[in-house]
RNA sequence: GGCGGGGUAGCUCAGUCGGUAGAGCAGUGGAAUCAUAAUCCAUGGGUCGGGGGUUCGAGUCCCUCCCCCGCUACCA
């Protein structure tokens, strides 16, 4: 037997000073579904995700916090690990800067990227905004309303910093990365951020500052202890210290790096696109095969910001709305990579009209018929007409069209073409009208529900990455043993049992029902 | 300023090679009654952002203008 081919996708680290919020729990439910449905498929896979623990920021933060920097990193790495917890996560690893496989892994491409040459010693002068962990150019730095200087951004203060420098020859990659870009067109999605990232470095490119003097709190760079790495090239390299780097022979980084997929937010999309792959080429390192940027949510149409205190918490929309029905929106709401807008009417609409109404109520008019009227098992069908092979045809072609809509992330366009048998199952029973053929044609009943049933076992095998307790639950209803829910169960192969004893069945989507009595 | 992406039914959006404008939701009418008052059927006279052009024929190609979003530059 073939070894299993290896899936290795990563969501970003998330920086320990920020509160968990919905653009968090996005980026992760992505990769999420990918992983469950990779897994399903078959894969080996490796969803990695974690926390970014260094820099000035952090360290300020604890000792505001009056907390030893370590301690409070501690906490707080914890609230993204409980953010897994509530959202459903199925994470294989959990990374922290902190840890020594990672310190190991950052000096020693460190190490690799000065062999080659590409890492040498000036001095940095400018003004660094402390809460953006970044130098500013001159442009992007205006009066503030205090008298000192602001970023024109975000209007966060910068101090003016002068300091001896590692600096990464950033510009000698250029036209490597132009190459790289050309020769693997999927490195970068979607399309438009693609030809962003390109004219961005064909634009040209500065050498980057590599290290800080003035920094404690990070990574000492190998041989000159003084220096500290610059927070963008330790947090990056994560990505390969969860693979077992620098030991690269190991199991693990054989089987999974170069990385399949690197999802983030559209915000980061250049240290990911652009210096990443350049600081990986530097030290001899393959580059990811892809990064996909995804949007950003607004929420009633409205930013989401810490001013206007309208930042959506996911576990206040978990407990509202339920876990199942928040993944489902999130993935469905907006073609994957746009931006988004999150509304307590769309929500709604989505759980009542989608998954109450379409879905779940197809399982439960057709459930409760073979609980009352096939002795509670499932039924044994007769020969199958055009009308049933059409719907069983259509359940079974699905898994090739949602595997190549996943291949591309294209997580809404896949519950589209779920949600299409859906509406053909919804229309073949009321053509097929089992109701009335309970009384002139039992036998003939029986196979429409026995179609009905199975092309449901379709649709509930492929739920499963997106919503997997509700899927699941259908599953237990429909009798599918545990092991028999992969996609290689998919197919006449694996066909329901007649026979097999089904409990009674119970609504699987609740609908939202507005409290009237509130307001 | 440059580059990229958009501007299509009340709302969210599809529209491949140019050939009589589509889907979902909402609305209206009807059927059915197995089911979570769920389902199914019927129903869209929209200047396809404005103007011009090419063509027998353009949402779909060309020019131009307006507006929105993203990336980026410069002036300062």
């Amino acid at each position: 037997m073939a070894p299993r081919a290896a899936y290795y996708l990563s969501t970003p680290i998330y920086y320990v000073n920020d509160s968990p919020h919905i653009g968090h729990a996005y980026t992760s439910l992505a990769c999420d579904v990918l992983a469950r449905f990779m897994r399903l498929d078959g894969r080996d896979v490796l969803f990695l995700t974690g926390t970014d623990e260094h820099g000035q920021k952090v360290e300020k933060s604890a000792i505001a916090a009056g907390m030893e920097t370590q301690e409070f990193v501690d906490q707080v790495s914890e609230r993204f690990r409980a953010l897994g917890e509530v959202m459903g996560y199925s994470n294989d690893d959990f990374i922290r800067t902190t840890e020594d496989r990672h310190t190991r892994s950052c000096q020693e491409l460190w190490r690799r990227i000065v062999a080659n040459g590409h890492i040498y010693l000036g001095k940095y002068a400018g003004w660094y905004s402390v809460r953006d962990e970044a130098f500013c150019t001159e442009a992007e730095v205006t009066d503030g309303p205090g008298g000192g200087k602001v970023t024109v951004t975000d209007g966060s203060p910068v101090e003016w910093v002068e300091e001896p420098s590692y600096f990464f020859r950033l510009s000698a990659w250029q036209e490597p990365l132009l190459e790289f870009y050309e020769k693997n067109p999927q490195a970068v999605a979607p399309e438009s951020r693609r030809n962003e990232v390109v004219s961005f470095v064909s634009g040209g490119l500065n050498d980057l500052s590599v290290s800080r003097a003035s920094l404690k709190w990070g990574i000492p760079v190998p041989g000159d202890p003084g220096h500290t790495m610059y927070v963008w090239l330790d947090a990056l390299t994560n990505y390969i210290s969860a693979a077992g780097f620098p030991d690269t022979e190991c199991d693990l980084y054989r089987t999974y790096w170069p990385c399949d997929l690197h999802m983030v937010g559209k915000d980061i999309l250049r240290f990911h696109a652009v210096y990443w792959p350049a600081f990986l080429m530097a030290a001899g390192v393959k580059p990811p095969t892809r990064v996909f940027a995804h949007g950003w949510w607004t929420n009633e149409g409205e930013k989401m910001s810490k001013s206007l205190g309208n930042v959506i918490d996911p576990h206040d929309i978990v407990e509202r709305y339920g876990l199942d029905a928040v993944r489902y929106f999130l993935l469905r709401a907006l073609p994957f990579g746009s931006d988004g807008d999150f509304s307590h009417r769309a929500i709604v609409g989505r759980m009542n009209d989608d998954l109450a109404n379409d879905y779940g109520n197809l399982a439960q008019r057709v459930l409760t018929m073979v609980n009352r009227n096939c002795a509670a098992a499932v039924p044994e069908p007769g020969a199958f007409t055009p009308a049933d092979d059409a719907l069983l045809g259509a359940a079974e072609a699905l898994v090739e069209t949602v595997r190549a809509d996943l291949g591309e992330q294209s997580f809404h366009r896949a519950l589209i073409h779920i949600w299409e048998v859906v509406g053909q199952a919804n229309r073949y029973v009321d053509e097929q009208a089992p109701w009335v053929l309970r009384k002139e044609d039992p036998a003939r009943m029986a196979t429409v529900l026995y179609v009905v049933i199975e092309t449901l076992r379709h649709l509930a095998v492929l739920t499963q990455a997106y919503m997997p307790a509700a899927s699941g639950r259908m599953l237990d209803q429909l009798g599918v043993a545990e092991d028999a829910r992969t996609l290689a169960a998919l197919g006449p192969d694996g066909r329901l049992a007649p026979g097999t004893p089904l409990p009674k069945p119970e609504p699987i989507f609740p609908r939202f029902v507005e409290d009237s009595a509130a307001s």
